[in-house]
RNA sequence: UCCCCGAUAGCUCAGCUGGUAGAGCGGGUGGCUGUUAACCACCUUGUCGCAGGUUCGAGUCCUGCUCGGGGAGCCA
């Protein structure tokens, strides 16, 4: 008999054939007994009638739990009433193995109780649905670098002393050189190899200690970045907006009867075309000090303002030039204005700020060392970063997006954790 | 690290000014030939997070601790 996906079911109507999975619910009713399964691609009910049954199949329905691994072997028969469309009339139920007493009912849960269960929990439809737009979002930005020229370099997670000034580094040992540290960005290895290849980016995960505990924070999390030698910041800026687009585009194409799923304002994201707003840092905060918040020119955008920023508008916000005080060692300084460094942050929609920081980087030696020294960074660390900027330094510019906070926006979730299979948080390093 | 909130049945929660613990769901049994988180009837469920204290008496009040949630800072 041959299996058969519960996606293609609509190439083989009237054909007998056999579902591999997993028993999602039960119902029955009398002499009629519905099974509903699932096997990754999807649902189906398979309905068991007692008088077309021998008394040996009929009663597998009794022994049935929910998420109790079966084969089912039926006829597949086109039904309007069923959600997808078909339902399989049962000859012939295999049980492969039967769950006992699985913790997650089809019924409220808190959100405790679903993270210690989370390695169960992917398998409830909803978690389902966000992993598979997860899957597309990441195929898209694949898709985006390949097909724009840029080469994918991997960076290292293990690192010496060398990353952002601010956040806090996990540790680990290494043999005999002491503490190495996991990388909370790729980043500066990225600017090395894009004075080999012009246009690269990276894709992998980044750790970031910080004892965070909000909603939009991990402390694994995957960023992408991009890194293009003689790219100012404003061109940077246009391949920011043309890469979310992208991505916004490729789930609305690929993945709409997920966001239906998953009830997203699919209009909201429709909005999501060239140009976004640009908005000068110093101009956002006359806006959000008429807008009644209390920021002071020189701090960085807290929570509320980006909320505020992005509920006010429907489509995503860069917010451009920050002061060099709130901003990272290696951003260049704007040539007009000393005070500032050019760079871009990319505010989401809707309240869920910020997906994207970006700069172009400083490319000047006498510049840069200044700066390390002045951050008290190790300057012997930085020496082959500096390196950089002695043998064919070039204006560069790149940009670090997270992919859960984009997953979370474009998913229209409620806390970042959703939008990665296993989250590593402040409080949970189980599962 | 700081501020706020919470912990009671397998799950989600109620339990008032202190008087020996309750609902729905789940689970079990039975009924129903089209159910959609099915429905109906009956049955089943407790170290009230831990340790002290106040009291004749503590799930309830007080102190400490543990674990978690929301937010701040920081960032993607």
């Amino acid at each position: 008999m041959s299996w058969v996906y519960i996606k293609d079911f609509k190439d083989h109507v009237g054909e007998e054939v056999t579902v591999k999975g997993w028993l999602y619910n039960k119902r029955k009713s009398g002499k009629i007994r519905f099974l509903i399964v699932r096997d990754g691609t999807g649902y189906v009910q398979c309905v068991m009638v007692k008088v077309e049954l021998p008394e040996e199949e009929w009663s597998k329905f009794s022994d049935l739990t929910q998420e109790s691994s079966l084969e089912v072997t039926g006829k597949i028969r086109a039904e309007k009433r069923a959600p997808g469309g078909y339902e399989l009339d049962v000859n012939h139920i295999r049980i492969v193995q039967i769950a006992q007493d699985y913790p997650i009912t089809p019924k409220e849960h808190g959100v405790d109780f679903l993270l210690e269960r989370r390695h169960l929990w992917l398998r409830s439809s909803r978690q389902h649905l966000i992993m598979q737009v997860r899957n597309e979002i990441i195929k898209a930005t694949r898709d985006y670098f390949y097909d724009n020229g840029f080469i994918l370099i991997d960076t290292p997670l293990i690192t010496g002393s060398i990353g952002e000034t601010a956040s806090t580094l996990f540790e680990t040992e290494y043999y005999d050189f002491g503490t190495a540290f996991l990388a909370q960005t790729g980043q500066l290895y990225l600017e090395a190899a894009c004075m080999a290849h012009g246009r690269v980016y990276g894709f992998g995960p980044s750790f970031r200690a910080e004892k965070s505990k909000t909603r939009r924070h991990l402390s694994e999390y995957w960023h992408v970045e991009g890194e293009v030698a003689f790219c100012d910041n404003d061109e940077n800026i246009d391949i920011q907006e043309d890469y979310v687009c992208y991505l916004v585009l490729r789930v609305l194409d690929r993945c709409r009867s997920q966001l239906e799923g998953l009830e997203r304002d699919i209009s909201k994201l429709e909005n999501i075309t060239k140009p976004f707003h640009r908005f000068s840092y110093d101009d956002t905060i006359k806006m959000l000090q008429e807008m009644g918040s209390d920021i002071k020119w020189g701090e960085d955008l807290g929570g509320d303002d980006e909320t505020i920023l992005t509920e006010k508008y429907n489509k995503p916000i860069f917010v451009i030039n920050y002061p060099a005080q709130a901003k990272a060692f290696y951003m260049k300084r704007h040539p007009d204005n000393p005070e500032l460094v050019l760079c871009s942050d990319l505010l989401a929609p809707e309240g869920y700020g910020e997906i994207i920081g970006a700069s172009q980087r400083e490319d000047d030696y006498d510049l840069l060392i200044k700066r390390i020294r002045e951050e008290n960074l190790p300057e012997e660390a930085y020496g082959w970063y500096l390196d950089l900027r002695k043998y064919g330094s070039v204006p560069h510019s790149g940009f670090g997006l997270g992919i859960e906070r984009t997953v979370t926006w474009i998913c229209g979730l409620h806390h970042i954790r959703e939008a990665i299979p296993f989250p590593r948080m402040l409080y949970r390093l189980y599962p």
